[in-house]
DNA sequence: TAGAGGATTGAT
DNA sequence: TCAATCCTCTAC
Protein backbone atom coordinates (compact mmCIF):
# COMPACT_ATOMS: atom_id res chain seq x y z
CA UNK A 1 0.00 0.00 0.00
CA UNK A 2 1.29 3.01 -0.93
CA UNK A 3 1.88 5.68 1.77
CA UNK A 4 -0.97 8.74 1.72
CA UNK A 5 -0.28 12.63 1.65
CA UNK A 6 -1.49 13.10 5.47
CA UNK A 7 2.16 10.42 6.11
CA UNK A 8 4.38 13.36 4.64
CA UNK A 9 1.92 16.60 5.84
CA UNK A 10 2.47 15.66 9.18
CA UNK A 11 4.64 18.61 10.95
CA UNK A 12 7.40 16.54 12.52
CA UNK A 13 10.02 16.06 10.11
CA UNK A 14 12.51 14.15 12.80
CA UNK A 15 9.59 11.43 13.47
CA UNK A 16 9.15 11.07 9.79
CA UNK A 17 12.53 10.43 8.78
CA UNK A 18 12.21 7.94 11.47
CA UNK A 19 9.23 6.04 10.52
CA UNK A 20 10.59 6.19 7.21
CA UNK A 21 13.14 3.27 7.58
CA UNK A 22 11.82 0.14 6.50
CA UNK A 23 9.63 1.51 3.75
CA UNK A 24 10.00 1.07 0.44
CA UNK A 25 11.48 3.44 -2.32
CA UNK A 26 9.87 2.45 -5.76
CA UNK A 27 11.05 4.23 -9.39
CA UNK A 28 9.17 3.61 -12.17
CA UNK A 29 11.49 5.71 -14.78
CA UNK A 30 12.21 4.96 -18.66
CA UNK A 31 9.69 2.10 -18.63
CA UNK A 32 12.19 0.20 -15.78
CA UNK A 33 11.13 -0.53 -12.60
CA UNK A 34 13.52 -0.35 -9.54
CA UNK A 35 12.79 -0.85 -5.48
CA UNK A 36 14.80 -0.57 -2.43
CA UNK A 37 13.99 -0.50 1.18
CA UNK A 38 15.13 2.50 3.13
CA UNK A 39 17.66 2.31 5.85
CA UNK A 40 18.97 5.29 6.30
CA UNK A 41 17.59 8.45 6.23
CA UNK A 42 18.15 12.51 7.76
CA UNK A 43 15.49 15.00 8.44
CA UNK A 44 15.91 19.23 8.03
CA UNK A 45 13.91 21.88 8.67
CA UNK A 46 13.47 25.80 7.84
CA UNK A 47 14.51 25.87 11.31
CA UNK A 48 17.92 24.87 11.82
CA UNK A 49 21.35 25.97 9.57
CA UNK A 50 21.55 22.75 7.96
CA UNK A 51 18.88 23.07 5.73
CA UNK A 52 18.66 24.68 2.55
CA UNK A 53 15.35 26.56 3.43
CA UNK A 54 16.92 27.64 7.03
CA UNK A 55 14.73 30.76 8.29
CA UNK A 56 12.41 30.62 5.32
CA UNK A 57 14.88 31.18 2.83
CA UNK A 58 13.20 30.70 -0.69
CA UNK A 59 15.24 30.31 -3.71
CA UNK A 60 15.17 28.80 -7.39
CA UNK A 61 16.61 25.82 -6.16
CA UNK A 62 14.32 24.93 -3.04
CA UNK A 63 11.30 26.45 -4.03
CA UNK A 64 9.98 22.82 -4.36
CA UNK A 65 10.53 22.17 -0.31
CA UNK A 66 7.57 24.93 0.23
CA UNK A 67 5.19 22.75 -1.55
CA UNK A 68 2.97 20.86 0.80
CA UNK A 69 4.38 17.36 1.88
CA UNK A 70 4.53 14.89 -0.74
CA UNK A 71 6.82 15.11 -3.38
CA UNK A 72 10.32 14.71 -4.44
CA UNK A 73 13.00 17.22 -3.82
CA UNK A 74 15.43 16.56 -5.78
CA UNK A 75 19.11 18.96 -6.70
CA UNK A 76 22.93 18.52 -7.48
CA UNK A 77 25.18 18.00 -5.20
CA UNK A 78 29.19 18.63 -5.55
CA UNK A 79 28.61 19.29 -9.76
CA UNK A 80 27.82 15.52 -10.21
CA UNK A 81 25.44 13.59 -7.47
CA UNK A 82 21.56 14.07 -7.37
CA UNK A 83 20.35 13.97 -4.04
CA UNK A 84 16.81 12.73 -3.49
CA UNK A 85 14.74 13.88 -0.33
CA UNK A 86 10.75 13.88 0.34
CA UNK A 87 8.96 16.96 1.25
CA UNK A 88 7.22 17.29 4.64
CA UNK A 89 4.96 19.36 6.44
CA UNK A 90 2.39 21.76 5.19
CA UNK A 91 2.81 24.43 2.39
CA UNK A 92 5.21 26.79 3.29
CA UNK A 93 6.49 24.55 6.06
CA UNK A 94 9.68 23.84 4.41
CA UNK A 95 10.71 20.47 5.51
CA UNK A 96 11.74 17.33 4.09
CA UNK A 97 13.91 14.18 4.32
CA UNK A 98 17.04 12.78 2.91
CA UNK A 99 17.09 9.26 1.64
CA UNK A 100 20.58 8.47 2.18
CA UNK A 101 20.50 4.43 1.70
CA UNK A 102 18.91 1.58 0.44
CA UNK A 103 18.71 -1.95 0.29
CA UNK A 104 17.68 -3.33 -2.48
CA UNK A 105 14.73 -5.66 -3.12
CA UNK A 106 13.75 -5.31 -6.54
CA UNK A 107 15.00 -4.22 -10.18
CA UNK A 108 19.00 -5.30 -8.82
CA UNK A 109 19.30 -5.97 -12.29
CA UNK A 110 18.68 -2.89 -13.79
CA UNK A 111 20.36 -0.90 -10.81
CA UNK A 112 23.79 -3.07 -11.77
CA UNK A 113 23.67 -1.89 -15.43
CA UNK A 114 23.16 1.51 -14.10
CA UNK A 115 25.66 1.75 -12.10
CA UNK A 116 27.62 0.00 -14.94
CA UNK A 117 29.23 -2.90 -12.19
CA UNK A 118 28.98 -6.26 -11.89
CA UNK A 119 28.48 -7.42 -8.21
CA UNK A 120 25.22 -6.20 -6.13
CA UNK A 121 27.30 -4.35 -3.49
CA UNK A 122 26.60 -1.46 -1.50
CA UNK A 123 25.44 -0.02 -4.88
CA UNK A 124 22.65 1.95 -3.13
CA UNK A 125 24.57 2.78 0.65
CA UNK A 126 25.33 6.81 -0.33
CA UNK A 127 22.38 9.67 -0.98
CA UNK A 128 24.75 10.38 -4.55
CA UNK A 129 24.46 6.39 -5.38
CA UNK A 130 21.12 5.39 -4.91
CA UNK A 131 19.57 8.14 -6.88
CA UNK A 132 22.11 7.51 -9.49
CA UNK A 133 21.01 3.53 -9.40
CA UNK A 134 17.08 3.80 -8.98
CA UNK A 135 17.49 6.07 -12.41
CA UNK A 136 16.62 9.66 -10.26
CA UNK A 137 17.59 12.90 -11.72
CA UNK A 138 17.04 16.52 -11.42
CA UNK A 139 13.94 16.85 -13.74
CA UNK A 140 12.37 14.63 -11.04
CA UNK A 141 12.43 17.73 -8.51
CA UNK A 142 8.67 18.41 -7.52
CA UNK A 143 6.95 15.29 -8.79
CA UNK A 144 4.23 14.49 -6.75
CA UNK A 145 5.07 10.83 -5.20
CA UNK A 146 2.63 8.05 -6.19
CA UNK A 147 3.52 7.78 -9.66
CA UNK A 148 6.88 7.67 -11.33
CA UNK A 149 8.31 7.67 -7.86
CA UNK A 150 6.56 5.98 -4.99
CA UNK A 151 6.89 5.03 -1.69
CA UNK A 152 5.51 2.04 -0.25
CA UNK A 153 4.48 1.44 3.19
CA UNK A 154 5.72 -1.98 5.34
CA UNK A 155 6.06 -2.89 8.52
CA UNK A 156 7.71 -0.53 10.77
CA UNK A 157 11.56 -1.38 12.01
CA UNK A 158 12.06 -2.07 15.44
CA UNK A 159 12.98 0.75 17.63
CA UNK A 160 15.84 -1.36 19.29
CA UNK A 161 17.50 -1.39 15.75
CA UNK A 162 17.20 2.20 14.74
CA UNK A 163 20.05 4.02 15.41
CA UNK A 164 19.91 8.01 16.15
CA UNK A 165 22.85 9.86 15.17
CA UNK A 166 24.28 13.67 13.90
CA UNK A 167 23.99 14.42 10.25
CA UNK A 168 26.78 13.93 7.73
CA UNK A 169 28.68 16.38 5.58
CA UNK A 170 26.73 19.75 7.44
CA UNK A 171 29.65 21.02 9.62
CA UNK A 172 28.89 24.40 8.28
CA UNK A 173 25.18 24.33 10.37
CA UNK A 174 28.06 24.93 13.73
CA UNK A 175 26.00 23.89 16.72
CA UNK A 176 22.74 22.36 14.59
CA UNK A 177 25.16 20.29 13.27
CA UNK A 178 25.06 18.55 16.12
CA UNK A 179 21.19 17.58 15.52
CA UNK A 180 20.38 14.16 16.22
CA UNK A 181 18.52 13.78 13.19
CA UNK A 182 20.01 10.77 11.30
CA UNK A 183 18.31 7.62 11.21
CA UNK A 184 19.41 4.17 10.17
CA UNK A 185 19.13 0.54 10.83
CA UNK A 186 21.27 -1.36 13.04
CA UNK A 187 23.89 -3.75 11.51
CA UNK A 188 22.54 -3.16 7.72
CA UNK A 189 24.80 -3.46 5.40
CA UNK A 190 23.64 -1.12 3.38
CA UNK A 191 23.61 1.76 5.17
CA UNK A 192 26.39 4.48 4.47
CA UNK A 193 28.55 5.11 7.20
CA UNK A 194 29.00 2.62 10.23
C1' DT B 1 28.50 39.02 -13.90
C1' DA B 2 32.26 36.81 -11.46
C1' DG B 3 33.74 33.95 -7.65
C1' DA B 4 33.16 30.72 -3.95
C1' DG B 5 31.50 26.61 -2.17
C1' DG B 6 28.56 22.47 -1.43
C1' DA B 7 23.14 17.41 2.50
C1' DT B 8 29.38 13.18 -2.01
C1' DT B 9 32.28 9.71 -3.67
C1' DG B 10 36.14 6.88 -4.83
C1' DA B 11 40.88 6.79 -5.57
C1' DT B 12 45.52 7.91 -3.46
C1' DT C 1 43.62 13.33 2.10
C1' DC C 2 42.10 15.15 -2.17
C1' DA C 3 40.28 16.02 -6.70
C1' DA C 4 36.27 15.70 -9.85
C1' DT C 5 32.72 18.98 -11.55
C1' DC C 6 28.81 22.31 -12.15
C1' DC C 7 24.94 24.52 -10.36
C1' DT C 8 23.44 27.99 -7.12
C1' DC C 9 23.83 31.86 -4.30
C1' DT C 10 26.02 36.11 -2.88
C1' DA C 11 28.39 40.19 -3.48
C1' DC C 12 30.17 43.67 -6.37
Amino acid sequence: MILAPEFYQHSNVVAIARKLLGKVLITHIKSEFTAGRIVETEAYSFKERGCHAYNGRKTLRNEVMFAPGGVAYVYLCYGMYNLFNVVTNKADKAEAVLIRALEPVAGQDIMLKRMNVEKLTRITSGPGKLTRAMGIERLHNGVLLGDTITIEDAKPIGSSKIITTTRIGIDYAGSDAKLPWRFYVKDNEWVSKW
